[in-house]
DNA sequence: TTGTAGGCGTTATCAT
DNA sequence: ATGATAACGCCTACAA
């Protein structure tokens, strides 16, 4: 006789709980038990308890691969940052990963650390999970990371930088106008001989605007800037050794402006160990308000750049736009300003006011 | 009459590229393409280039929801972790990011936050996921996140400290011991009137065996240690305000140790403000070895923790057992060690020897 | 309100 | 080596 029916091909090795079994044992279709779980109050009053105790007693997880990919939809927003090692940056993360998960989406996170083609690696594996949305930093991207980004179903957020084209969303400030704003600071104070301390100034981008923006305005009131580009991260270390390297070249400097705090916390252990005063000799302003400006000493005159507000915004933005489809399709630019924080390092009782 | 037969339920609004697609442009099956993408050497070496072209040309981009629900397991690694802010835990994530992106794995994150509960929330969250692992900060959990992680399929590796009974995987050091070594640096170089500076120790629990095993140590000793413990995330500000309490309270003090260099660096900065000597008038240590602890004035003797290591090792071991699954199930633990950095905030040439 | 069944885009099994 | 086909677990249009 006829051998045993092909056994039916079984791969389900996973003996994971799934929504069948909670609607077996509530002894209702697995379709009841997937209304309930998004919206309690649409099954009746009698079957949602034994479905709640169902799911209690077998540990059901739901398995969002699965709804997912039924749904087409995934509950994650793709994010990549320069890098996690930078404060900006992780503030910013935080306030978005913060916001998603009130709303119950998944932060995927990716970061470049500076290096090429890195962007356009991780934009396609975030393609690839079908997120909800997007987020990049800055505006500057490859042509590759460009062509994907615009074949992307989800929007996409660009953070941290205005300018371009925007795809979707963008939310940031002008680097160009920060370093402005602290140049003119300088020059109402009485700067002459100003350098400016950057760190790996080529890979970022923004951190040369606002060296740019810095050097600029300078210029137009007849000071050149020396420029001084470290070549690794943004450290204290690093600005401590700019400076030395300032000194010997230009003794006479009277005020030096840095892309990040961290430099210029290095540059203010520098001065002290040589017995430069600051103020009084020697200017300085950074860029962050990271929590030890205003505590060093002396307290340090900085750009705070908001890092919060703009992941917040970036998550509110998406959400709102996730949960409304017919929300309105057309780019959206937030600038979210920066704010001049004057402190004690530019400021003092006897400013000079030789002219 | 019979009205129209029933239309075949499209679903299929989703015009994205399939794999189908790609099939039928270099005409083979989706089979074969699903067999060159995973291993290209696999296929003839005449259809593979036409595969090849058709995803160029298509633009696929492979789903990996379907993928991930078909083989039944996602390459994704969730990972939880206290805080983003915390300079510690962002170096961990980031070479954990990077190994775990070199083998083609995402990952999950999500923050505490230090608020109760969360973790249970996120590691609920990243179980629907169905990760490969799971990666949580500290061997202390809820009783809730203990039961998500007992019935996790995925391996569960601990992070940043030791002890309890692991799960599957524990890389980390013992923070009693780290606060130990302090204390008996400080003891060595003839500390008497010793006070301890901490953020949030109720939940951070890291801190508080800092804080235990270098108190405990110098309880050994005979002295009795003043506890100063901030509320808010550590910072300079924190440290700054306790040394202000701590004078107040006991004007003879001469040394302090800190939860973290932040705290520690706004210990100089106060000290600095007072006219305090440090090391001659105070000794001052931290934790941490944050890239300022180096260049500060003076330099601060803290303990080095290895936080990239820890993240890089989670990463491998995960891998690996990803990789081999039949490797060992036996739990591992990886003490990873510290390191006392000694430097000039408790060293002095004149260094006090009275008994 | 509840149930039925087709489809989401892959991977894995099996037959050729 | 290649192809046909059955899962994977859920969502959702539609019928009851």
């Amino acid at each position: 006789m006829s051998q045993t029916a092909k056994a039916p091909r079984s791969r389900r090795s996973t003996n994971r709980v799934t929504m069948d079994d909670v609607a077996a044992r509530a002894r209702v279709s697995a379709s009841s038990v997937s209304l309930f779980l998004r919206n309690p109050e649409a099954v009746s009053p009698r079957i949602a308890p034994r479905i709640k105790q169902a799911i209690d007693v077998l540990g059901y997880v739901p398995n969002l691969l699965a709804g997912s990919l039924a749904a087409a939809r995934t509950r994650a927003i793709g994010v990549v940052v320069p890098s996690l090692g930078n404060a900006f940056f992780s503030a910013t993360v935080a306030a978005m990963q913060k916001e998603f998960d009130r709303h119950g989406y998944q932060l995927l996170l990716g970061a470049t650390e500076y290096q090429p083609g890195r962007e356009a690696d991780l934009v396609r594996t975030f393609l690839s999970w079908s997120p909800t949305a997007l987020v990049v930093t800055g505006c500057r991207h490859d042509d590759e990371t460009r062509a994907l980004l615009r074949s992307a179903r989800a929007p996409v957020a660009e953070m941290w930088e205005l300018g371009e084209q925007p795809f979707d969303l963008q939310v940031g400030f002008s680097h160009h106008a920060a370093g402005e704003a602290v140049a003119r600071h300088m020059l109402e104070i009485g700067a002459r001989r100003v350098a400016f301390i950057g760190a790996r100034m080529d890979s970022d981008v923004r951190a040369r605007q606002r060296c740019e923006g810095f050097a600029r305005t300078m210029l137009k009131a007849g000071i050149e800037v020396h420029v001084e580009d470290a070549p690794g991260d943004a450290s204290p270390k690093a600005g401590a050794h700019a400076l030395a390297d300032i000194l010997q070249r230009m003794p006479e400097i009277d005020a030096i402006a840095c892309s990040n705090d961290v430099i210029a916390l290095g540059v203010l252990f520098e001065a002290q160990r040589r017995g430069i005063a600051v103020p009084q000799q020697l200017r300085v302003a950074g860029f962050g308000d990271l929590p030890f400006s205003e505590e060093c000493v002396p307290p340090l005159t900085t750009v705070q750049p908001r890092a919060t507000e703009i992941g917040l915004r970036i998550a509110q933005e998406l959400m709102e736009r996730a949960e409304l489809p017919e929300a309105d399709k057309e780019p959206r630019i937030v600038d979210v300003g920066f704010e001049l924080v004057v402190r004690a390092s530019t400021l003092s009782a006897n400013t000079r006011q030789d002219a």
